[in-house]
DNA sequence: TTGTACTGTAATAATTTTAATTACAGTAAA
DNA sequence: TTTACTGTAATTAAAATTATTACAGTACAA
């Protein structure tokens, strides 16, 4: 996971959560966070997908939120971002399988990123969007 | 946080703690990890500097656990690993500060991010480096 | 007392990842 | 039938990560 896009995603949704009911464009959301229409698009793909945006095509077009922002946790959107990746990450390099640590180390390492993960769906399960969006 | 050092970090203190009372030479351990015996040397500064482990200068010199790995936790080395930084990121742009949401959005983030640093750290703190180094 | 094998660290180069940009097909409202 | 969008691909630019080279300092040992 890039790790910036959980702050991106949550920006987008807490952005969508104030003005409920208007349908914004990706050009008007990259405006606000200063970040690239494109690269908004495609972070609008993945809470999409995720069933946590709706959109429209075409002239006056673009998002809105799927659902209340009472019914989504920062979970959702975390998990929407995160997709199959993991907050951590195995090292690139493939180590020396011929050692007893080497050979097996990336299967206990994953086993942790899926604990990591996990405790971090956890803590952001019971904080909903609508909560978030109040702070503000 | 580079996503990889943790993986990187508890690759190296799984091997310490598999040969205890050895001194190992960030060459062999980089041999071992496939990766390049700086970066070595670069993590195990910071390894050093918690205390987690002891370093030896000169000829036969090398690295060992600083103490029992009983008594080395995985959040002791995450917490190492880390430093002052978080798991999760801002963007790395600066948001629209005219903007309701955008003039306040990256100090709520921070508190999130404290609050999933503190969730990993809850979760690999009853997991010693011991039971680790045990599974091989 | 000198060679050898290390740590520790800086500087730089190569590589990979991330973000920005450009471009355009498709859609729907006016 | 023009305009303002989404959706997506392809490419370029920038940033972050990793590797490499180099060398000063330390300690053991012949």
């Amino acid at each position: 996971m890039v790790k910036s896009k959980f702050s991106i995603s949550l920006h987008i949704m807490t952005l969508l959560a104030y003005y409920p009911g208007e349908w914004h464009s990706s050009a008007k959301i990259a405006e606000s966070l200063k970040i690239n229409p494109v690269l908004v698009r495609k972070e609008l793909k993945a809470l999409k997908s995720s069933g946590l945006i709706d959109s429209k095509e075409g002239k006056n077009g673009g998002v809105k939120l799927g659902k209340s922002a009472k019914n989504i946790s920062l979970a959702d959107i975390f998990e929407a971002v995160k997709g199959s990746s993991h907050v951590l990450n195995l090292s690139s390099n493939v180590p020396d399988v011929s050692c007893k640590i080497g050979g097996q180390i990336n299967e206990k390492l994953l086993s942790i990123f899926d604990e990591v993960d996990n405790a971090i769906i956890d803590i952001l399960e019971p904080q909903s969007l609508e909560a978030f969006k109040n702070q503000f």
